[in-house]
DNA sequence: AGCTATTCATAACT
DNA sequence: TAGTTATGAATAGCT
């Protein structure tokens, strides 16, 4: 592949067949994991040097995927012999196991329109109705919530908006008297931060998907409650 | 390695996944056995493609890379308990394959619209364009395969409108004499009912999808066919 | 499945 | 062992 072909026979020389062996061993486990990357593939890949060094690659777990390949090859063949019937017993339900795994793998790559062209037509517009069904029932869904999380925060909008009107009226009440005033203040304060610290908490628990891209609107409204409550805050805060 | 550069994450479209599997698993066979050979190495290696299937190449026994390796690898106890650690590994694969086919169920019920309500506004938006994706997929099939089948069809009609003509004009060449008439009222009704069977197969072989509900075009145009066929059957008739 | 334009891997060097 | 380069292989995108 390079300066000159070279024969795909055993290298003679100790430390040609040592510094080919590690140049093609990293280009081999290279591709390993590209084909597995690339194509959602499961490869492992072990490589025993001349010197008897172990190399090794496995797209998952190695373990895992010698054990696949043990039960899917019908090969027994390990240092066992008394669990033999148990293992065909496990095998057949193994088996069953994984079919049914490539059934359901089939039929969601097929719901995500992947690999139709083996399937008829009345497949085919059984899955456009199972898919507009689901689509319709989704965006149902996903409507709801979005109501529900407008709901609840107008309901706490409400709630707030009340209770701003209950602050500012005692804040009228007791308008003069200086150490009155003050011992308002005090109170009012933390009673407020109390509020807005259970606006931001509610609001939160309210939405339980905020890490999502959909949730501007709460946090929109959240905004827009904590700024209302933090002018509030501010009139009341301060007395004079 | 090729017209482009290709990055390395999974390929979306099946359809090229699978070419480019095909592809590359050859390449890497080619090269595991290449270094097995040039540097006297000893290689295993196990593909599982992302429907399952099986490949496997070894330089010597299979089974005993795989010994070897879990020897070289886990336990330092030769004469130990293999067999335990083997059924612990069976059932722990067994377990992690029921999760993934109830993952993979779950999944499919969420396709179809069902248990909807555990999920959040991010995940419900991408199950929707997933839906709409699958949806526009599957519907494009359809259509081909319906077009498919018209194409067809039409090329079934023509050709027999071909012959059709064909027949007239020999017909015409041979106009006179009175008994040629007389067996042309006669032999109509079973050579018809011929003709008419040797088409309605032709459309049949011709439409790999008519033993579903979708395929009222076919049978429509099927019988236009004859139809057709039989007009001009009765009207050619036997031959002098 | 087969064909190229490219990119990649690597044999022979240093 | 590591780096360089000319060259043979592999392969991505097409048809």
């Amino acid at each position: 592949m390079a300066r000159e072909r070279r024969a795909i026979r055993r290298i003679e020389s100790a430390a040609a067949r040592q510094v080919t062996f590690s140049k093609r061993r990293r280009g081999l486990f290279k591709k390993a994991e590209e084909l597995a990357v690339l194509c959602d593939a499961d490869v492992a890949l072990v490589v025993f040097s001349s010197t008897g060094k172990l190399s090794q690659f496995a797209s998952s777990s190695m373990n895992e995927i010698i054990d696949k390949y043990s039960t899917h090859s019908k090969n027994l063949g390990k240092s066992d012999q008394q669990p033999a019937i148990d293992l065909n017993l496990e095998h057949c339900k193994y088996d069953s196991l994984n079919e049914q795994l490539a059934e359901a793998s089939l039929r969601l790559r097929h719901m995500r329109g992947e690999e139709l062209d083996g399937l008829s037509v009345g497949e085919l517009q059984q899955m456009e109705k199972n898919l507009e069904t689901g689509l319709q029932r989704v965006l149902c869904t996903k409507d709801r919530q979005f109501m529900q999380q407008i709901s609840d925060l107008q309901h706490k909008g409400t709630q707030l908006a009340e209770e701003n009107m209950r602050l500012k009226n005692q804040m009228h009440e007791v308008p003069t008297a200086s150490t009155v005033a003050v011992a308002e203040a005090e109170n009012v304060v933390p009673e407020d931060a109390h509020s807005s610290d259970s606006v931001m908490t509610a609001v939160h628990s309210g939405s339980s998907q905020d890490n999502d891209d959909g949730s501007d609107i709460s946090l929109k409204l959240a905004f827009l409650f904590t700024e209302q409550v933090t002018l509030e805050v501010r009139t009341v805060g301060r007395p004079p």
